[in-house]
DNA sequence: GCATAACGAATGAAAATTCATATGTCAGGC
DNA sequence: GCCTGACATATGAATTTTCATTCGTTATGC
């Protein structure tokens, strides 16, 4: 069953921002499944990686660091205050900016799991000997920057 | 500003899961722009991909390729029925079966599309000269494979 | 200083997604 | 044939996300 199109040559197949977004996806739901095991959801545990190592950070810099949009970090953050795991706080210099700290049951949730996804990492990479996970990583960093975006002065020389 | 951890080192920045998260990320979003100057939403144009070129998929297939869950691309295929994009097919053999087709409307949606996503792959590939693109492929491909999830009969031995 | 633009976060209604489950169909053992 | 379990899809309520906008606050130009 399923195979009927067993030599189905999908255009998706061979596309780089589709292989990158399954191949993301599937390494990913393998550690989700380990969140779950521990009743925490993956919006929560982005959340507490972020801030583990560097705290304090803001809504707007965790809704990136999260690939979410904004209002959906601030609403998530209005659960995980409710739930008691992060509290935020006004910015000394700036009344516009609120700045989340991990309450200490974050940082207990938080403890455990990155050992969970540290273990998980050494495990997917000991899949594939071969690979520079320097180099990889290097690239998946490269990828993350915005493109230059050529400007118009540059254009016009 | 926005630089109250300059040497911030976050575990996450080292983390390939979210190195690999992020990088689909940022370079999907960047098509995904693209789409919606065309009015085209993101899960659509996965559809539309994925049967372009594999007609006739079942329900539960575009699920797994769209990286949803069954429910969900039940209730997109609604919406795409309903907009008159594709349409449901009952399965020759197997009753339970439902199978996709793109109907002309959205034919001509991924026809645009399709040289869209080929041009922008391009042009990502083209801001990484030394990168083996096949290899990164291969490994992409390899890490969508359910790891072999050792059998307890090899464990005994 | 004051007007105006830019910014960070919050809000509310609408839309999409999820979770658990229901429905209908097929496959296998007896 | 009939029962049981597996499977494919659909459904409905609850949750989450999105989009557009609003509210305060800070920065800039004059």
């Amino acid at each position: 069953m399923e195979h009927a199109n067993p030599k189905s040559d999908r255009f998706v197949d061979d596309y780089l921002l589709y292989l990158l977004a399954r191949g993301s996806h599937a390494v990913s739901t393998e550690f989700h499944s380990k969140l779950r095991k521990e009743g925490v959801s993956v919006p929560v545990w982005r959340v507490l990686a972020t801030l583990s190592g560097s705290p304090g950070e803001t809504v707007t810099g965790l809704a990136e660091a999260c690939l979410l949009q904004q209002p959906t970090m601030t609403k998530l953050l209005d659960r995980m205050v409710r739930d008691g795991i992060v509290k935020r706080m006004p910015d000394a210099r700036d009344r516009r900016v609120v700045r989340i700290q991990m309450l200490p049951r974050g940082e207990h949730m938080v403890k455990d799991l990155l050992v969970v996804a540290k273990t998980h990492e050494a495990e997917i990479l000991s899949r594939f000997p071969d690979i520079d996970q320097l180099q990889l990583k290097r690239l998946l960093r490269a990828m993350m920057v915005k493109p230059p975006k050529v400007r118009r002065s540059a254009l016009a020389a």
